[in-house]
DNA sequence: CACACGTGGCG
DNA sequence: TCGCCAAGTGT
């Protein structure tokens, strides 16, 4: 039962060098690596950890999340970013509650069918909580694979094609298979870093396809990410803030990021927070969503 | 498929 | 300083 080398020499340069990670520890269970991997989305590992743990403090279960106000939840999720996630992850709470009996579930096309969760995340919770044979990949997975294998410096864009080259290198067994997931994610994320890669300390750097052809830069970069000074992401983020902050007390809407330049955009800025649902304006004022159960909702459930 | 979506750290 | 980057997802 010989695996390629590359999967047992990265499998057994994780085994030594893995971080010690808290989704890692022994009888971490699906919730906490479903949260952690809600949070995981776009926010470094070391923004994550603290807010981990009082997430989970605060909500043990996924029914626990899911009797709270999408209010709390928002304010909870603080400043890691992107506070659509803390709403995705209370509406994924509520519909593991319902539709699941309160138990996250198993299967890839179920934990697909739950809100903010994708290719990645369903595949990740799939294999790491429960040790279910499928790849697993992410940003780190698809630039790993786009050296050692294609010899690019950078991975093309995101596809689907991406989910069949990791299968294809996927060993047999679903423990092995497992940890090389963990594996190809943890040496993108600590050693085969996107801007400067330590390949003189990389355990596959003899099998590397992009070091045999002499590191050569193939381009391929990613679009230019939008100034964010300005923008508004910006105002969003500040009008946000100012909620969390005062949650869940409501503020009227001229007192928030008042001193924001453009007016206009600042209205339309709270405008499409209401549209999200991430706020609901009321007589002037506005607050963190509080989740009456509306009529479809309690409707809804069987 | 390209784009919008927060926030902060690092080279 | 400033642009790049970070365990993506939904539209």
């Amino acid at each position: 039962m010989a695996v390629q080398p590359l999967v047992s020499d990265l499998n057994e340069w994780f085994g030594h060098n893995a971080r010690d990670l808290p989704w890692r520890k022994p009888g971490v269970g699906a919730w906490a690596i479903l949260v952690s991997e809600f949070m995981l989305q776009q926010t470094p590992v070391n923004r994550v950890i603290p807010h981990l743990q009082a997430w989970l403090q605060r909500w043990p279960t996924p029914a626990a999340l899911a009797e709270a106000a999408p209010a709390d939840a928002v304010t909870q999720w603080a400043n890691l970013g992107y506070p659509r996630r803390a709403l995705w992850l209370h509406r994924a709470a509520e519909e593991i509650t319902t539709r699941h009996g309160g138990v996250v579930p198993r299967d890839v096309e179920d934990l697909l069918a739950l809100t903010g969760i994708g290719d990645y995340t369903a595949r990740a919770v799939a294999v790491f909580a429960y040790g279910e044979r499928h790849p697993v990949v992410d940003t780190n997975t698809r630039r790993v694979l786009a050296r050692v294998i294609d010899g690019r410096s950078q991975p093309g864009p995101p596809s689907r094609r991406d989910l069949d080259a990791m299968d294809a290198l996927l060993p047999h067994e679903r423990e092995d298979a497992a940890l090389f997931n963990a594996a190809t994610m943890e040496l993108g994320a600590t050693i085969c870093t996107a801007r400067a890669p330590r390949c003189d300390a990389c355990p596959v750097a003899s099998l590397c396809a992009w070091r045999s052809a002499g590191y050569p830069d193939t381009g391929d970069r990613r679009p230019r990410q939008a100034t964010y000074e300005g923008s508004d992401r910006q105002v969003r983020g500040l009008v946000l803030r100012a909620l969390r902050e005062s949650s869940p007390s409501p503020v009227a809407a001229e007192d928030l990021a008042p001193d924001w330049p453009d007016p206009a955009q600042r209205d339309r800025a709270i405008d499409s927070l209401i549209v999200d649902g991430l706020i609901e304006l009321e007589d002037g004022s506005a607050c963190l969503p509080r989740g009456r159960k509306s009529l479809s909702e309690a409707s809804a459930a069987p």
